[in-house]
DNA sequence: AGCACGCCGACT
DNA sequence: GTCGGCGTGCTC
């Protein structure tokens, strides 16, 4: 029967080429930087000698036009081929244990086709760096380095460079003997040089490319390291060859050792405990008496949790069983939505379909906002399910750890784990239940660079191609995921907080009756006699500010000139401890300015509000009260997030003062009061979802208190005390705040009634980003009506504009907003139209962005 | 995006 | 003659 190689033959693309049969031809995703051809694939020769070991997820090494040793992926192998192409061959193999396979890269395609965005780049994203090794260019002496003849014949012009570069290159860089001796030579990246000679990259490459024909220098390409698996060196003893061998007596030493051990000890240890050196074990294993292996050592991505690691046990309550049978019961076509005020045991409804899940070999993958909240939930779930079948996945995890656990994960070792938005991109196996935690919160949607995707976004798709269960899980459910729940009847209720410990008391303080009745300071005359109470009590407080908008600014006290960063047209935060300026856009410095440029006065004073000016306010009127702050400059420092929680969760401190991060997923008993400042920034920013976000910023600060036995207090300040989200956030009431806000959205077509697609240009060139942005409106404006049917109807575009942030980074800014209403349609249309834009060439120094279902308009 | 190729004008 | 300018077109 030779039928199925007949078939491989009709499928030169056949991702799975019959066992037996040995691919001749490789798919490849080439790593290039030609835009135009970014996501064209590309076939290539098998040599002989890869074809047994060649594996669709490789990395490999490619040679394209003139252009060797460019990185690639094999996406699809094959017998045959029936183009006309001279074809090339593979150069290398890097790698021969596979990133990803068949289905993963499918996945990939249609996030690139979705978010617009080239294959590589998706790829990329998906795969953690460094797992992959990366070529890199190093210029070195050339044969004709020193010929004077030769290099007389540079033209004038770049002559200046060029003996620059030579002189540099004769005294830093290896020459060409040295090079080819194969020891470690040194060389230098077109880059550094570039940097060094200041001169631009591009006319580098030109110089060099120059230099290269005449054989003065050399260009050289290095892979950067391969990240490995952590080996430690394990030292066993062979008993067989022991018998005739003259031992010194340190050799004995060695020896006497390793005599009882048959797993033999770590070479370190053995070095430690003899106080001998590397040699000295080295010529023993020469001699055959010892073998030296290297053994992966274990990374634990966990260590840190282990001695949590006592098993959990609890009951369901009636609602979270129900929700529970629903999901185990039901069908994977739509998301479900857990729906449960804060406190009403989502957690445990986790546990328990992820247990469902585990006794049936399957596994689950738990998505949560943030890192800060990996270590609360991943905590709970280690406690119950023990350390050694989770894996965490978050940027602070290295090279190292990440690549263990991406084939883990790959060879279905590991079968839970827990992570923020990028570990929707984990490749799992047997995946059958997405679990995402707080689904309303902004961080699943990637902002920058591309592809700007959203996690659940990715979630759904893969559970529509793997038939895995998604469900969502929020006390203040974004207003489109209720909006679809509710139509697909889809909604887990959690009615009931957990052990009925009762909903916090909120209370609005109108800031303008306080500075009217005189009061001055950021907390109101309410707040402080409440937290008073609270210290006397020995319980615990939160103080919020959203710092969003709202920054401590310097200000004019003559003239109320603010001052604003020179780059972006934001206004510079000031920082007391170092007394200095700074943008939190562009990261702009300076020392705190000592008179006003408009009125020349040196009356200056810091309004608004900073997490530091609170911490200053309370420290003052409670000189006794721990306090800890948590705010984005003390998140500089790795694990502050972790440290601080403890800290505060173990009852260590009073008060803890922060930005949003503190109202997310602190679960500490002890808390009873909650002060929320300058509510008022949190809904009143020009963007379609900032009273959305405000409710669920409010209402879940107000969770965080009295989660024990003990009643908890909120106190929100506020100068527009009637704004509805104020009124229903204080009755934690989501149902009427959905219900208020949907029919605003159905009014001005925003989600869920229709899709946001935002071009954004930047330039620092104004006059060249509005010319380009109006250009690009024309341009789609006469795609739209030349499309068939009644397209045009259902797109609505706005602007152009400029953006609520007109300048950022010294860029300006504008943008162009387009509602979709036309489904499937209208998203192709733009994405075509994106994808086209970005083929030609954009002019100079422009960005032209498309950020799909954005969530963001500022 | 590079890079070769090719067709022109300005030099040793 | 030869070198180098830059416009075009191709890269498995």
């Amino acid at each position: 029967m030779n039928l199925p190689l007949w078939e491989t033959v009709l499928q030169p693309t056949a991702q799975d080429t019959m066992p037996g049969v040995l691919p001749r031809y490789a798919e490849v995703l080439v790593n290039m930087t030609a835009k135009s051809l970014q996501s064209q694939v590309f076939t290539y020769q098998v040599p002989e000698e890869f074809r047994e070991v060649a594996q669709v997820g490789q990395p490999v090494l490619v040679s394209f036009g003139a252009q060797q040793d460019l990185t690639g992926f094999i996406v699809g192998l094959s017998t045959d081929y029936t183009g006309h192409y001279k074809l090339k061959e593979l150069s290398d193999i890097l790698d021969e244990t596979p990133l990803f396979d068949a289905e993963y890269y499918d996945f990939i395609q249609w996030v690139a086709d979705y978010y617009a965005t080239p294959l590589p780049q998706v790829l990329a994203c998906a795969l953690p760096a460094n797992l992959v090794q990366r070529p890199k260019k190093l210029v070195y002496q050339g044969p004709n380095f020193k010929e004077p003849l030769v290099v007389a014949r540079i033209p004038n012009e770049v002559a200046r460079k060029a003996l620059q570069l030579i002189d540099f290159l004769y005294k830093n860089a290896a020459t060409y003997e040295e090079l080819c001796s194969g020891k470690s030579a040194k060389g230098y990246s077109p880059k550094y040089l570039a940097g060094h000679l200041r001169m631009p990259v591009k006319a580098m490459n030109q110089l060099l490319a120059r230099l290269r024909k005449l054989d003065i220098v050399v260009v050289e390409t290095e892979l950067s390291a391969k990240t490995r698996a952590k080996t430690v060196k394990r030292v066993t003893l062979n008993e067989e060859k022991l018998e005739n061998a003259a031992l010194s007596t340190r050799q004995q030493e060695i020896v006497t050792q390793l005599k009882d051990r048959p797993e033999g000890l770590p070479l370190k240890e053995l070095l430690d405990v003899l106080g001998t050196t590397p040699p000295t074990v080295k010529k023993l294993e020469a001699a055959g008496v010892i073998t030296i292996t290297d053994v992966a050592e274990h990374r634990d991505p966990l260590a840190l949790f282990q001695k949590l690691a006592a098993r959990t046990h609890f009951t369901l309550s009636q609602y979270q069983q129900k929700a529970m049978d629903t999901v185990v019961n039901g069908d994977s076509e739509q998301p479900y939505l857990l729906y449960g005020i804060t406190g009403s045991g989502k957690t445990e409804v986790y546990m328990s379909m992820t247990r469902h899940a585990l006794e049936r070999g399957k596994a689950v993958l738990m998505m949560v906002p943030e890192i800060a909240l990996t270590s609360q939930i991943a905590r709970r779930f280690i406690n119950h399910f023990g350390s050694e079948n989770i894996a965490l996945w978050h940027s602070n995890l290295s090279d190292g750890e990440k690549a263990d656990t991406w084939q883990k994960l790959r060879n279905g070792e590991l079968k839970i784990l827990i992570g923020a938005r990028s570990a929707i991109w984990a490749p799992m196996k047997d995946l059958e239940l997405i679990l995402i935690d707080e689904e309303h919160e902004g961080s699943f949607k990637q902002d920058s660079p591309a592809p700007r995707y959203n996690a659940k976004t990715l979630a759904l798709e893969l559970a529509r191609r793997t038939g895995a269960k998604v469900v969502l899980g929020s006390a203040t459910p974004e207003i489109s995921t209720f909006y679809q729940a509710q139509r697909d009847q889809r909604i887990l209720h959690l009615p009931e907080r957990f052990g009925n410990s009762q909903l916090a008391d909120v209370r609005v303080v109108d800031m303008k009756q306080e500075r009217g009745q005189g009061h001055q300071g950021q907390l109101s005359r309410s707040l402080i006699e409440e937290l008073k109470i609270n210290l006397e009590a020995g319980e615990q407080s939160i103080i919020l500010l959203n710092r969003r908008g709202f920054y401590t600014t310097i200000q004019c006290t003559v003239c109320d000139h603010v001052f604003q960063c020179p780059n972006c047209d934001v206004a510079v935060t000031f920082h007391r401890t170092r007394n200095q300026v700074c943008c939190h856009y562009c990261g702009y410095e300076s020392e705190r300015p000592a008179y006003c440029p408009v009125c020349a006065s040196m009356e200056l004073s810091h309004s608004g509000v900073g997490t530091q000016r609170i911490e200053d306010e309370v420290i003052k009127k409670f000189p006794e009260a721990r306090v800890l702050r948590l705010d984005s400059d003390v998140l500089q420092r790795k694990n502050a997030y972790v440290e601080i929680f403890e800290t505060f969760a173990a009852g260590e401190a009073d008060i803890l003062i922060g930005t949003q991060i503190v109202a997310k997923g602190l679960d500490v008993a002890n808390v009873t009061l909650v002060g929320v400042v300058s509510a008022d920034s949190a809904f009143c920013l020009p963007d379609y979802k900032s009273a959305e976000r405000g409710f669920q910023l409010l209402t879940q600060v107000a969770g965080r208190a009295g989660r024990g036995q003990k009643p908890g207090r909120v106190i929100i300040q506020s100068v527009q005390t009637q704004h509805m989200v104020l009124t229903h956030s204080k009755n934690q009431d989501y149902p009427n705040f959905y219900t208020e806000e949907i029919v605003q959205r159905e009014l001005c077509g925003f989600p869920p009634y229709s899709q946001i697609f935002r071009f954004i240009v930047s330039c620092e060139n104004e006059k060249k980003a509005q010319q380009f942005i109006q250009a690009a409106t024309l341009h789609l404006r006469e795609q739209i009506q030349a499309a068939d049917g009644e397209l045009g109807k259902h797109m609505t575009l706005m602007g152009p504009a400029p953006c609520v942030l007109p300048r950022i980074q010294n860029k300006f800014r504008l943008h162009l907003l387009v509602k979709n209403f036309a489904g499937e349609a209208g998203h192709q249309l733009i994405t075509q139209f994106y994808r086209k834009a970005m083929e030609n060439r954009l002019p100079e120094d422009l960005n032209f962005i498309l950020d799909i279902d954005a969530q963001s308009l500022l």
